[in-house]
DNA sequence: ACATTATTTCGATAATCGTTGAAATATGGA
DNA sequence: TCCATATTTCAACGATTATCGAAATAATGT
């Protein structure tokens, strides 16, 4: 990932709003949400989720299909996983690091990845 | 990590001038950089760069001290890990995640390909 | 065709942002 | 003390941001 685009999409998370549908999203799946669920869920007006939506789609962080009279929008995954890797190689990758600081995902509390939770 | 600093911490690394100095602080290492040296590597007006350096320890990624004349800023490398837990866990933590999506560090480069190379 | 639902577009608004230039402050040296 | 260096503070500016209300568009059902 290039720098402008993280700094994209870094600039499309920076929002108190604009996090929670994100974050609301990637819960929801690869198959998303509808608008007005999101709506719903986090008591915004339709229009202010548009004006975010529209920030999401451009940071490359989220997708739009319509269904019906529904518009079902979808965390991007890949992008935020680039992201991720970005800023991983910007602390770790491209420094000595921090004596302290361990510069790892921190995965807290869990020694196995939080989708095969039983053995 | 408490939502509002993680919004705090993407917005400080959410500009391009600022994402720079940050990374100029990582590769620093702990022992930091004067803000003269750093406004001569990035090219930036010294109270330009001052405003930036605010913004950055605001949002807890970095640190001051002063040393004879010179203010020597250093990045906070707990706060950065911190970030990374935070949408780590928001991403794997919090949710099935995506088929493809590795969601982890994203290290490029491994033995490993990703889906769309395997044959 | 008409009404209903779901979402977007548009225009306006106050607030915040990033940058600049000029002046102020702090430190160390002659 | 006076001077140079290093950085900050302040006021101003245009640009961008997040939100709102009202109107427009799109799809479905009657």
């Amino acid at each position: 990932m290039e720098k402008t685009d993280a700094v994209a999409a870094l600039a499309a998370l920076a929002q108190d709003n604009r996090l929670d549908v994100f974050r609301l999203l990637v819960q929801a799946g690869p198959d998303g949400m509808t608008a007005g669920a999101i709506a719903d869920a986090l008591d915004l007006a339709p229009n202010t989720l548009t004006f975010h939506f529209d920030r999401l789609r451009m940071a490359g962080l989220a997708t739009v299909r319509r269904e019906g009279r529904s518009m079902i929008y979808a965390a991007q995954f890949e992008t935020m996983n680039a992201l991720l890797g970005f800023l991983t190689e910007n602390c770790c990758g491209g420094a000595p690091c921090a004596p302290d600081a361990t510069c790892k995902p921190a995965r807290k509390r869990t020694k196995v990845p939080a989708r095969e939770d039983r053995p």
